[in-house]
DNA sequence: GCAGTGACTAGTA
DNA sequence: ATACTAGCCACTG
């Protein structure tokens, strides 16, 4: 499938994944341009789809530019995701989506809250 | 080595 | 606000 699991881009996406820190998400494109290749947002997307459930990356740390969840029905990911992040302490905005100006784990920007 | 695909992003209508 | 189009990148078959 699209997904990942053989590429020097995805090892570096999962080590990305794994620095965000608990109670911080970041975005596709956030993470690709962490693994060094800006713009492979979606290349994000399809390691994440295929990451195992034993794989120790927060992936549930991941969502879109604009901090919507966005991940395919197939499975309960999404539900799975928000109550993660909730447990993280990352609360959801009444549209569902993460307010990243505040809860965003930046790889370039940074504020200290 | 090309075609297809997708947990993206930006622009336009 | 939603819908659609078009680039973008990496992985699979």
């Amino acid at each position: 499938m699209t997904g990942a699991g053989s590429g020097e881009f995805t090892g570096r996406v999962l080590a990305a994944v794994r620095s965000v820190a608990t109670g911080r998400v970041a975005s596709y494109g956030a993470v690709a341009a962490a693994a060094g290749r800006p713009g492979a947002a979606r290349a994000v997307g399809s390691v994440l789809s295929s990451l195992p459930d034993e794989s120790d990356v927060p992936w549930w740390r991941v969502v879109n530019y604009r901090g919507e969840i966005t991940i395919p029905r197939s499975g309960h990911a999404a539900p799975l995701q928000r109550a993660l992040l909730a447990a993280e302490g990352v609360e959801l905005d009444d549209d569902g989506r993460v307010p990243m100006a505040r809860y965003g784990c930046a790889f370039q920007e940074d504020r200290d809250d």
